[in-house]
DNA sequence: CGAGTCAAAGTGGTCTGACCACTTAACTAT
DNA sequence: ATAGTTAAGTGGTCAGACCACTTTGACTCG
């Protein structure tokens, strides 16, 4: 008549941890407990703390040093991207994967549009016309700084791992594509560039 | 001689492990060897081969069942994830998983355009039909739907893992935007499915 | 012969205790 | 005071022992 899931012993320490970070009111830096002490105040085995600690670490809550103990560290989702990217990256095809990686760069380059100014556009001309870069480390370049400028960490890092990855494939655009696009931000013409897109093949 | 930095046991064993699925071309459902078994092959302790177990159950890859084995898993929604991301995620972070979150979905939606029949289309009014779910289970169940459609594991691989970060904080569409998706499929209008995204606001 | 029973083996879950490697802090000697 | 050394603290890892649960297969019994 156990209502009680049979819950895993380092979920419910997580479960304690989680509460002992809110009573105390740690904040990133902040240092926690060490595994002997755990163990011993929440009455589970030290290998249960540390599966609930490692848990965290992966998820990026927590960091460990060998010696000086655990501690708070500023959330980071995408160590547990990287981590399942080991796992499927090798047995995603490369179709897939570059269907992914294309969209998205062309929805990175939408979501900077409204922050674009004149320096920033410079900026992709630049590296256009840098001759002495090949096409392949043009594109990479030009979609660099566009994926940056989301300042979305966790989208960058998931196009970072795929660029990683792919980098042996991976291919670019025509060089009239990323003028044309240039030309739809300075025109302030939003719509077109998920045209633009769409009608490009890659080399 | 392995001049290879002070990598912590357990990650060589996730190393391991992936090496072995590669070459026995293990697929999801398929049995894994026992925790006494991998201590043994691989020459590690079996705290560190669970370490590794668990990082890869944390984030879906694999399911244990206790005296049972562990076997590879497609989707295996995991609730640790959710459990440790809800209360230390900054606004910043979950700014950027929405994001991410949406545009895939976006995407994914465009990728199935062309594959779309009767059927499939029957699929997706029934989800939206099926009044014992929620607005929200109804928004998941919709594109989970979708996105496995796109037959794109890595795509879908990430739409999971950020679906399991974001659970607690997530919305969902109006209930006109779903319908109206789907009408646009049925009349081949593939040009307005952007706008219809963009237009829409979540709740 | 077939179906149900049940004991044994296999497997994940957990704890304990022991080392090792590294960091930190206290202590000493200069 | 400073530098160097030592001891204590802490994470990293391993081995072994049980426990709880599942699977397997031999053994009944009909």
């Amino acid at each position: 008549m156990s209502m009680s899931p049979k819950q895993k012993v380092y979920q419910g320490v997580l479960q304690e941890i989680r509460k002992f970070i809110e009573v105390n009111d740690l904040k990133p830096g902040d240092k926690l407990p060490s595994e002997r002490e755990l163990s011993d105040k929440l009455g589970a085995g030290r290998s249960s703390i540390r599966e609930a600690l490692r848990a965290m670490e992966l998820i990026g809550i927590i960091e460990t040093r060998h010696g000086g103990g655990t501690f708070l560290s500023k959330y980071r989702p995408y160590h547990t991207v990287e981590l399942l990217s080991t796992f499927i990256l090798s047995q995603t095809t490369k179709d897939e994967l570059l269907i992914v990686k294309e969209l998205l760069e062309k929805e990175a380059a939408k979501l900077i549009f409204q922050q674009l100014d004149h320096v920033k556009l410079e900026q992709l001309k630049t590296i256009m016309n840098d001759s002495s870069l090949t096409m392949k480390e043009q594109h990479y370049s030009f979609f660099k700084y566009i994926v940056e400028l989301t300042d979305n960490q966790f989208l960058a890092r998931i196009w970072g791992l795929i660029n990683e990855y792919s980098k042996s494939f991976t291919g670019h655009y025509s060089r009239e594509f990323y003028m044309k696009l240039i030309k739809l931000y300075k025109t302030q013409n939003y719509p077109s560039i998920e045209g633009l897109f769409n009608e490009e093949k890659t080399y």
